[in-house]
DNA sequence: ACCTGAACACCGTTCAAGT
DNA sequence: ACCTGAACACCGTTCAAGT
């Protein structure tokens, strides 16, 4: 054993989160482990170490690849009426975390995810999540300042992200989905202001 | 060794529970661990599985005590206009996640947390919060019917939620916390209607 | 009946040793 | 240079044994 030379260190980093990412699909994120990963990709312990620093830097990178899934979900809105698109967008939102729900927990529980050491570019990429709402409200609201806008979209953010949050709370059956779905529409439309 | 019988089980529940929390508060959730709760209190680990069913039992209660604390502050806002007691109620939520940090990480990070299978008593304390805030809307909107305005409180309530939650994942530094208050203003204005 | 503490089955991480 | 796998220092949880 030992020198494989079977696959670069670039493979095999694919190759780790490919396994690890299909875990926590499968198993659920409290399942995923270093030893699991290094069965399923044929290697062992030491290895996954030769190409992530640590299981919080792997983690980050799942959860990175998560993040641009949902930025492109949520891109994916067609350009309509601003009030349509952020209601789409959050519905968009709410659905990925309903169809891809383990993957999305992973991003918020602190299981190797400490938020106080994020590094910038994985910062950049939740940013890129809120300036999705905060162009809406540029749109929204042309004669505001883009600062007031940003607060704006900030607000509007983390209330989709904390309905969404909510839901998961209190036990996500097909009946809380729909709950969700209502209180989100309710959430977008009081800031559009077509409230009732 | 052995029997003991300086502490009645009452007693060492009521210890494990402060000794908990007194970690958490001081060396943060991801420190928290049986053995050191044990050794904070002068028992074995053995004992602290005669008082609660496991860490995840455990960390419920410590948990659910904070939940109180929380609905507590929220409920000292004096009895003001609609508008202004939802803003001090969302500063007030605000203010107790920035000065009870670690403890109020401990409720949504999911280490011994499963939000899959809270029980109902502790499903419940959650719902005070949510109620808070509903019941202002029953007060802002006396016109609706109850269930809506449970949405529209659902609505706002996870905003709140969310927007602090954001503010963590963004660095916890002054100005940031400072931010964070103004977007919940934003929040709580445009649900009441003093949009701009 | 209460409490101990060793034991078990796990973790993440490291690193001397092999090729 | 790449990779192994044993070793280390931890976990949560259990339970036979002591008083």
């Amino acid at each position: 054993m030992a020198r494989r030379y079977e696959h670069s260190q670039e493979e095999i980093k694919a190759m780790v989160l490919q396994a690890a990412n299909q875990i926590i699909v499968e198993q659920g994120a409290p399942a995923l482990n270093v030893r699991k990963i290094a069965k399923h990709i044929g290697y062992t312990v030491g290895s996954i170490y030769m190409v992530f620093e640590n299981m919080a830097d792997l983690v980050l990178h799942v959860n990175a690849k998560t993040l641009d899934e949902i930025a492109d979900e949520l891109n994916k809105v067609e350009m309509g009426s601003t009030s349509r698109d952020l209601e789409e967008i959050a519905k968009a939102y709410l659905m990925f975390a309903h169809l891809n729900f383990n993957r999305w927990s992973m991003l918020f529980g602190n299981r190797f995810v400490d938020s106080e050491h994020f590094p910038d570019w994985y910062r950049a990429k939740m940013n890129r999540l809120e300036e999705i709402i905060t162009k809406q409200m540029a749109r929204l609201h042309p004669q505001n300042s883009p600062q007031h806008n940003q607060r704006i979209g900030n607000a509007l953010w983390g209330g989709i992200h904390g309905v969404c949050l909510l839901w998961i709370n209190g036990k996500p059956d097909k009946k809380a989905l729909e709950e969700a779905q209502e209180t989100l529409l309710i959430l977008v439309r009081t800031f559009v202001g077509e409230q009732r």
